[in-house]
DNA sequence: ACAATTTCGTAAAGAGGACGACAAACCCCG
DNA sequence: CGGGGTTTGTCGTCCTCTTTACGAAATTGT
């Protein structure tokens, strides 16, 4: 708005658009040799070795000697990302629990804790103050602390992406939360922090490290109390003017349904969410996670009832699914949540409503499979929330250490 | 699928970008001074002069003194983008009509013709014949032919994106035709051809040059005898995995609704394409265009039947369009062809629905509007689809004219 | 065990391209 | 008509990758 992008580009930017290609590779796939580096960015084995010494210097990878494996000539060093060269602290606020994990470079998660939490309305000065003493528990060690690169935040609510602003978390009963600002002042940690909803967060680490790998064209259904969606299109997330796309649980998708609470009639989210589970299986709304566990229960011992619920979520969710695949045409659908959890009683029926409402072209080329990191997709999804700046532009962090507070400032 | 995209930049990449910035700009926005130039790159003067230097000797672009209109300083010259510099054949196959254009850089139309063709389904040979037909009609001066730099071609119809392959047009009556090739052949112009999904280039354009100008997420609603979409995510259309994203026309809406053509039931367009709008004032679904203009006369009129059936399509388009909303999160929902003509019928009634169907965060953010370039819309957005790969990377037309052989066999 | 082959790392020279500083050109204003 | 301000043109400098040449480290073959 204020300022128009500036697109020129210079010599440097080169420099920092190679640094960035070579520290994703090894973020994404792992410690890689120098010649496959050579081979993966296609530039020359001069480029990547002036490169790759830049970040030995500045401890974020390591080179070591590789196992000469059979293959003939001069073997190629291992360059190996640090876990210890840059961290980053990924926080959650969940439906059903909170939880903190410390990451490292390369995706691995050095310190993880979760706890439970009532369900329910809970002040912000409550949560933030969990966070802390979440965090507190976490072994942080001086040398951690002094590679932390950035904060990255999953929440059930629908968040701005540019400043981490909570529009609205119906299942905390919050709106208009400068959940940022607020963390930043309780954990006196001088780093960026970014937030995002947590389908987004799960669809963002599927994609990076679980059941999408390799693809470009992400769908994300997560299932909870409500239905959030995570939208990844040519590997990007799906954002919208101000971060809040994603929201497939207020689709309308039946005119005759029930009220939702977000004040419409019939949304994906009445005909799947976890309350009208449990309540076509004769159980409380309410019953929450236990709720769901006894009706998988029952379902796994032939329970009609049971059965007819989980096939009733099963079928409006396919067809809610087979619109978004004519809209989105992704590769792969993954379900999340809830939907992980009940994944074995619905996949033949999303599969079969796949088949009756999707569009031949789109239909053919999707696969829909359950989130391969569990409950834990949203908080690893928010580590790499906390990479990506790291990610985009390393060549900040090679400099001299104050740059760093220029940019979290920034 | 074959080889990795290579991510590694040099220096060679960086004039690329540079000259591709500078292009889009004067493409975009039309004659800019030098100055003005520096300032929306961000580049200094001097690498300006060398580019622009570049562009004037390939003929691309010419400079003139500027009207020395009140600014003290020495006047910076203006550059222009010369309309017979570069040009585009842009094709359209719609519903009810045929349509070609020649479009110089900067979005001139040179010349342009439009049939009106008999609905129904059509072979393939007799189409392309037309488009030839269609084609020797224009003026195409050998000047033209000499710098012609490629063909984009808007259809009703599922489109893969990589190779202009047409999976399915239900209104012609096809299914998996290379169409990019058999223009080829027809035409003898050996140049590339793109092809893309009438909605999708209406976006495309209105996005440029319409009433999303400036914008950055566009969802484009397209109404003909289908529903059609068009989305565009930063900047960028939203392709999916195989570029057949936007069929937002078989979005499940409405289970008890009637059987669609696509073999599915209760599609937003059965509540609100053509034929329904049509059957509900009592017309005969195939009345066409001139079913729709007697429609209008009688509503303008006051006739209840007519406004009722307005109204129904209204509030189906307005629910499937606030569903839209919360999953895209889009600045500005365009309304192109049949909904372009009802619009003043129905915004009202689409405000209303979204008040009430859409999440409040993305819904006060969203702005409903007429396409801005009426029935041309698709067809100066296949213009623009087809100057992409130049805007995208202008070096390769600048050197020796062999390369652009090069560029149309890759 | 030793040479041939293959693959890789290192270093110096070369090339592409933008930046920065200077002087000249040009316009407005008083 | 002259001063102030803005922009252009030119040339030298800096940055970064590529090219080329050579030495090092492993496998294969004899």
């Amino acid at each position: 708005m204020m300022s128009r992008e500036l697109v020129g580009q210079r010599s440097e930017t080169v420099r920092r658009a190679n640094l960035s290609a070579i520290v994703r590779e090894l973020h994404a796939r792992g410690p890689l040799s120098r010649s496959e580096l050579v081979a993966r960015t296609g530039l020359t084995r001069s480029a990547i070795r002036g490169l790759i010494s830049e970040f030995v210097l500045a401890d974020l990878v390591s080179e070591e000697r590789s196992d000469p494996a059979g293959a003939p000539g001069r073997p190629s060093p291992l360059v190996r990302p640090r876990a210890d060269g840059a961290v980053v602290l990924a926080l959650e606020v969940s439906v059903d629990s909170l939880a903190a994990a410390l990451v490292g470079l390369g995706g691995k998660t050095l310190e993880h804790v979760r706890v439970e939490r009532p369900r329910g309305h809970l002040g912000t000065d409550e949560i933030v103050g969990d966070l802390r003493g979440l965090t507190d528990r976490l072994r942080l060690l001086p040398a951690h602390r002094d590679v932390l690169i950035g904060i990255g935040i999953a929440i059930v609510g629908v968040v701005r992406r540019s400043d981490g602003f909570v529009k609205t978390a119906p299942n905390l009963g919050w709106r208009d939360i400068p959940l940022g600002d607020l963390v930043t002042a309780a954990l006196d940690l001088r780093v960026p922090v970014r937030i995002a909803n947590e389908a987004d967060l799960g669809a963002l680490v599927e994609l990076r490290r679980g059941a999408a790998r390799g693809g470009d064209d992400v769908l994300f259904v997560q299932g909870e109390v409500g239905v959030g969606g995570g939208i990844i299109v040519d590997g990007q997330p799906l954002g919208g003017v101000a971060g809040f796309a994603g929201e497939i649980g207020h689709m309308p998708i039946n005119p005759d349904g029930l009220a939702c609470r977000c004040g419409s009639v019939g949304c994906l989210e009445t005909e799947t969410g976890e309350g009208r589970l449990l309540a076509l299986a004769g159980q409380p709304p309410d019953a929450g996670r236990d709720g769901v566990t006894r009706l998988l229960a029952a379902a796994s011992a032939g329970d009609p009832v049971a059965l007819a619920a989980l096939d009733h979520v099963g079928s409006w969710l396919g067809r809610g699914i087979a619109g978004l695949v004519n809209m989105l045409n992704p590769r792969v659908v993954i379900l999340g949540g809830l939907f992980s959890r009940i994944h074995p009683f619905i996949a033949d029926r999303i599969e079969s409503q796949l088949d009756r409402y999707a569009l031949a072209a789109p239909r053919e080329l999707v696969r829909v499979a359950p989130a391969a990191l569990g409950v834990d997709a949203p908080l690893l999804g928010a580590a790499e929330l906390a990479f990506e700046p790291f990610l985009a532009d390393p060549a900040v962090w090679l400099g001299p250490r104050e740059m760093l507070a220029a940019a979290a400032s920034a």
